[in-house]
DNA sequence: TTGTAAGCGTTATCAT
DNA sequence: ATGATAACGCTTACAA
């Protein structure tokens, strides 16, 4: 038998006789045969597999709940249309070079992208190659791709909303991550929640969705302004670390100081007392995006964009 | 210029000349040429990128900070010899199938293995196909690859002798994932240490090193033994669960109850108190596995094992 | 120093 | 239903 019927035989074809199909059989057991998928994809022009970008500051992708979260309901929705996912870490300069490379070789149809920053090497060798791609968040400049988001910003001024409700006179922000569009709109809703009131010497900028910088962050505030009595925290771990640094100050939660988070992260619940936050739908911002690249690798649909809702959960810290 | 003239530039290699390269140059920044790896894997029979696999459940791939700090130790580790990374998840049933294509299909030279269970399908895929491999734990069953680990055992022994160092006189374990290795050297450890006094209405199993397990476990063992003043719990995550449950039964810790965790992990320093526990050394577990791996594939060295340090950790839990 | 040509393991298009 | 044969995009002798 011939090369051609082999090839018809494993993709399971027809025009297969039985007898072709046994002595096929036998030969891939006696051979121990497994077909060279990089040979398929070679002719293919396909690879069947999907990018996913990581590229967080090393700490955060250690202790961030939500980037685990958005990777398994990114990897369930390609498993499901038979996709492998691959995730690609950039932790280094290095590895910025080495996946631009991976990507251009052909070894994905499309990629998801989180977190990526403004200017971004690796956004713009996907815009380059012109791979198929989807942000989680908004993809940074005037790029061609799809997103999936929720709106930071009206979720922010809510739960700010419902701090003011409960009577806080004094409320101040740990604002992170102002380098990315969810830390940015963050702040602004905050602001745009406190009109008047607003008082920038209440805002407290830190680099990192991180605990110790909502810990710091904290500190600063206390140290600044001793009579605040609200704080919204732009995550749940830097509410976590705010927590910590109110408990050393010896302030009490929620009687001296209401505070509130955001994410509705494995924190959330875990912290003492339990964080009022924003239920934010990590999975399904993963699917969605899993969504919109394969919907482009089809040639389906153009890039496109989408909004997922928010909630906000109340618990005891507010 | 032919095409091997155009190959042996773009390797870099000599016998190129100055006219050849520039005429080259031209033409790449004018046709946008980018090289397509997967044509060059297909003859160099290598691709330079490795398999890093992780099969958890859900819940634990989420919020275990360990899983995390591996898998940038070993990134660091590839990085460094020029290698891709590429994390694959399994999820599923699918998963598994679609991964075990994967992994024959070329696409890596090697792969790095956490958490793998007993009979793990995965497995037995890498051992037939050959590939290069490392595990972070032992591997299951009688496999030839290389492995990195910790001495479990030895460490749950020691830090079990110290909790009885301190007087606790009921002392019990929550023991978790007695199916993989580590969980099952823990218990060992832990009844070691005890000799004698062992009591094993003292120890509860759970089927995760998760959070809210160790909330139940805690649970039943105060049912059980309302008596108990000393826990070892198999992991930091369990420790901050059996935490909550003894808090939400009034016991003080560490007055009424002594409890230590495993790990080291972001859980430590963040629970009230602060766990005593062991350290693991997660990065560098991911290190040497990454290290490892790369050996057996440049054929340096046969399939080798390795015994990475851990010490304890005394906070204020115990 | 450069060009030529074989070959990597598949799929796809033809004849047969 | 099956066998040739030409791609796919690259590396690598070997010849020039």
């Amino acid at each position: 038998m011939s090369r051609g019927t082999v090839s018809r035989y494993v993709n399971g074809e027809r025009y297969v006789s039985a007898a072709a199909r046994e002595s096929i059989e036998a030969a891939i057991v006696k051979v121990g045969y497994v077909p060279n998928t990089a040979a398929r994809n070679l002719v293919m022009q396909r690879s069947q597999a999907v990018g996913f970008i990581v590229h967080e500051p090393h700490a955060l992708f250690v202790e961030d709940p939500n980037i685990g979260e958005i990777l398994l309901g990114a990897n369930t929705a390609l498993s499901e249309a038979d996709h492998q996912m691959v995730v690609l870490i950039v932790d280094s300069e290095r590895d910025t070079d080495r996946v631009a490379r991976y990507l251009s070789g052909g070894f994905v149809d499309g990629v998801i992208i989180v977190s990526a920053r403004a200017n971004d090497p690796i956004s713009r060798v996907v815009e380059r190659l012109a791979v198929p791609a989807a942000y989680v968040g908004h993809p940074p400049g005037a790029s061609t791709a799809s997103f999936v988001i929720i709106d930071n910003s009206g979720a922010a001024r809510a739960i700010t909303e419902r701090l003011i409700g409960t009577g806080r006179q004094r409320i101040g922000m740990i604002a992170a991550a102002l380098d990315r569009d969810s830390g940015a709109d963050r702040l602004a809703g905050f602001t745009a929640a406190l009109g008047d009131r607003f008082d920038e010497r209440l805002v407290e900028a830190v680099p990192l969705y991180s605990y110790s910088a909502g810990r710091d962050g904290m500190q600063a505030l206390l140290e600044r302004a001793p009579d605040i009595d609200g704080v919204f925290a732009a995550s749940d771990a830097v509410a976590a670390g705010a927590l910590e640094a109110l408990r050393a100050a010896g302030r009490r939660v929620p009687d001296d100081v209401g505070v509130v988070g955001f994410d509705d992260s494995a924190w959330a619940k875990r912290t003492l007392p339990a964080l009022s936050t924003v239920r934010q739908p990590a999975a399904g911002l993963g699917r969605q995006a899993a969504l919109l690249v394969l919907d482009q690798i089809r040639g389906v649909s153009a890039p496109n964009e989408m909004l997922l809702d928010s909630a906000i959960v109340w618990r005891d810290s507010a």
